[in-house]
DNA sequence: TCGGCGGTCACCCGATCGGGTGGTTCTGGC
DNA sequence: GCCAGAACCACCCGATCGGGTGACCGCCGA
């Protein structure tokens, strides 16, 4: 019987892309649920993971509410670097599993499921940073960093520059320096067309 | 046998609109393609229902370029306006049926099957400028006029407003004006939300 | 006949964007 | 040790956007 599995994120993209990646794996994992922060959970899963989409924090708040939920067993974290103090950090929020983004997809399908059968786990690589796994994030493929990408998925939702930076604590110099590598890098000439490359190249399958 | 209809104009978010308009009627229409201008048609279809969408004379390159397709067998027109002018230069390029977006959907229905039957038709209204049709442009249902949505279309493709003026042979300052409106009638803030509202409300279900 | 609405355009003005250049720090690979 | 690349920030500047106001026309309905 597969792990249920829900994908937890701030933004319907990053949750879309997540979803996409774990769908690989039917035999073990039965992706059930793609959870927006602050959305009602309706279905029962044994696992809830939380993309932490190169977050600065560990989002605790996010975690505890999932911990709390009934329909919720237990809570994962998913980031790129897992630091000793995110770790402590999301323990302390009741997260029972660590998982990195730079394992291959077919790792984190196995840690998942040792997250379900209730160990604790930390899941991250020998080798850090080493060749970062098959996932996808939007716009990579484009050959867009992890934080470029993120602030496209908070442009192409049509926030300004300004909301950008605090929505991530940058100035919000910095997002003009971002958005326009990824202008570059998608090869688009304003907010709308990245936007939309952003829609088009995204996965909205269920 | 269902008439098989091609749904054609420039705009992809145009004729899924008019294709979800044309679903409604199985039983006499099978709407089998969705064209957008200058794209290869692949299947044969009857009629190939080229919506004018507030276009200024009848497209007529557009139109031959239908007349001329091995798989298309007749060639009709869909618009608000059916002046005789633009029903004389449909005629000269072609077109076999003129179908007016008063009518109600019932009735375009009709003049489709009429027109696949090698019928000259010209489906006006009586009363002209009736309550229009149960027809959705982009953006109807919120009020927005043709014109309006038809730049909300332009806009959700990335354009400038420079070169919406250009496409549609208005000022741009116009163009600023019908902006400003369209905003205020969807109640968003900027170009890429109001981009995102044309595509979070238009049926792409194919 | 008058008022409202849609379509068209203009002018003003501040806010935002988009492009370019440059600089610092850190990390990882050769 | 050096170089590349990513993350971060700043300054400049022209282009574009977004908001507001006002105006003209034509049509339609009261």
């Amino acid at each position: 019987m597969p792990v249920r599995i829900a994908c937890v994120n701030d933004y319907e993209l990053v949750v879309a892309g997540l979803e996409h990646l774990l769908r690989g794996y039917p035999d073990r994992l039965q992706v059930c649920a793609a959870i927006i922060v602050g959305e009602p959970v309706v279905a029962d899963v044994d696992v809830a993971l939380y993309d932490l989409y190169g977050r600065a924090g560990v989002a605790a708040d996010a975690l505890r509410t999932l911990v709390a939920d009934p329909h919720i067993h237990r809570v994962a974290v998913f980031g790129l670097d897992l630091s000793p103090d995110l770790i402590a950090d999301g323990r302390a929020a009741g997260a029972s599993g660590f998982i990195s983004k730079a394992l291959r997809g077919e790792e984190i399908a196995d840690a998942l499921v040792r997250v379900a059968n209730g160990e604790d786990v930390v899941a991250g690589t020998a080798t850090p940073k080493a060749a970062s796994a098959d996932l996808a994030w939007p716009g990579k493929g484009s050959g867009l960093t992890e934080r470029e990408s993120q602030v496209l998925t908070l442009l192409a939702e049509g926030r300004t520059n300004r909301e950008i930076a605090a929505a991530l604590y940058l100035s919000a110099e910095t997002i003009k320096s971002y958005v326009a590598q990824v202008f570059a890098k998608l090869g688009v000439r304003n907010r709308v067309e990245a936007s939309n490359f952003v829609h088009r190249t995204t996965d909205f399958d269920h």
